[in-house]
DNA sequence: CGCAGAGTTGATTATACTCAAATCCAGTGG
DNA sequence: CCACTGGATTTGAGTATAATCAACTCTGCG
């Protein structure tokens, strides 16, 4: 059990000035369907808030660039983070009145604002948002049925090998790329402590799995075909 | 496994009044607009198999009465219940052409089947509709995240004791009820073993928070304040 | 009354956690 | 250019929580 300590207090005042300087953009929306998103642009620095669980939900998000946590807390700070939001993912969308969840970037991210709506006005205003939205919300739920598969009923190697693969499906060109997040971010997401996940990434890498280098944050899968095995 | 096609139209009118009922929005509709968004009733026998896993997605689901459990199984057999569907609850709805987990009848349970369509359609024949199937999509990721929560960073106490809050808050009257499901249901929803399900439920009543009866099914929340507490 | 499935209880163990310390690394300033 | 610093990561030793293995009891039902 590990707390977590808030780093970063961002202001909901700074994200008021941005919604406010986007909003004429926002008014000529319907104009221009096509060539203009109705939506503002925000860009976030490492580890900043987006928002925070309690505060109004009267916008969603879809990542430009970068990487975003959503997460939950404890009392006693312990942290669950559900999902890492890579580009063209969409977040912060909930059906009460405020946000049930935490949203931070991860590294430095950009963001595109969308006030929330009637789902109904949504899908006139502009269908093609409108499927993006509902397919989003299912293809989240799906990635959220597959997490609890694995925080329910996998092993600490499991977890590692199937976030790896994941992550690697996502940002990897190849088999190689860089983790976004460190290794307490890995270990929130993976329901483990950063102690264990350290010693199985080590343990994969000595067992010719993986190669990490600088500052472990780069990764090479070594062996896909072992860490499906492993996946279970 | 089989197919509910033809064979089932013939009961589309009397399974019409169940649509009318099941969905409050569409009661103030005409009685014209019955015939299109058709769901047809279905009866369940405990354990009965309402899809499985890579089986087409041709419907999604609401429950009408009973529990419908929503899992995923590892190759060796280990399972995830993601989630127990009570009354009015909507599942089953996903974004690919296959289902990517199974759902039983946990008790003898009805459900009412509705074919899928793009979302653009339903939006636009039916904008109420496409909102309650919106706000079912946001409020099952919401318990989706609640649930990560719980599986990744809570103890066997705090499971169980946050289970039992909830299923109370969703199927009892007062503060007693009667469990649905069995110890192997429960374990495999909180990640858990049998064992330290019925040890831990045990060890509850010993300390005079809950009073459990006839074959434990039956359950009494004593004291629903110590319960929040170590609910955590 | 006996059977089978469900649930409980006990003893032991394994996996991942906790506490602790060492090492690595990026950034900073002399 | 290099030592210094603080955060991130790794590694080690010991432990705790829940799992496993096993036996026993309860309950509903023919």
């Amino acid at each position: 059990m590990q707390a977590y300590t808030a780093a970063n207090t961002s202001r909901a005042s700074a994200a008021a000035a941005v919604v406010m300087q986007g909003f004429p953009a926002m008014r000529t929306r319907g104009m221009d369907r096509v060539a203009t998103p109705s939506g503002v642009r925000r860009t976030l620095t490492r580890g900043e808030e987006v928002f925070a669980e309690g505060e109004p939900s009267d916008f969603f998000y879809k990542v430009v660039s970068g990487t975003v946590r959503t997460y939950k807390l404890l009392n006693d700070g312990r942290r669950q983070i559900d999902e890492f939001h890579l580009g063209g993912d969409i977040f912060g969308l909930e059906p009460g009145e405020q946000h049930r969840f935490s949203a931070e970037a991860v590294d430095d991210a950009t963001v595109v604002m969308f006030r929330r709506r009637r789902f109904a006005v949504i899908a006139q205003d502009d269908p093609a948002l409108g499927d993006q939205v509902m397919a989003s919300l299912m293809h989240n739920l799906q990635r959220a049925h597959d997490h609890m598969l694995l925080l329910g009923r996998k092993s600490a190697q499991e977890r590692i090998a199937t976030f790896l693969l994941d992550i690697s499906k996502r940002i990897a060109k190849g088999d190689s790329f860089d983790l976004p997040m460190q290794r307490s971010d890995i270990a929130d997401h993976l329901g483990l402590t950063i102690e264990t996940v350290s010693r199985t990434l080590t343990q994969f890498a000595r067992d010719g799995l993986i190669k990490l280098a600088a500052a472990s944050r780069s990764v090479v899968l070594c062996d896909k075909t072992a860490l499906r095995r492993l996946e279970a």
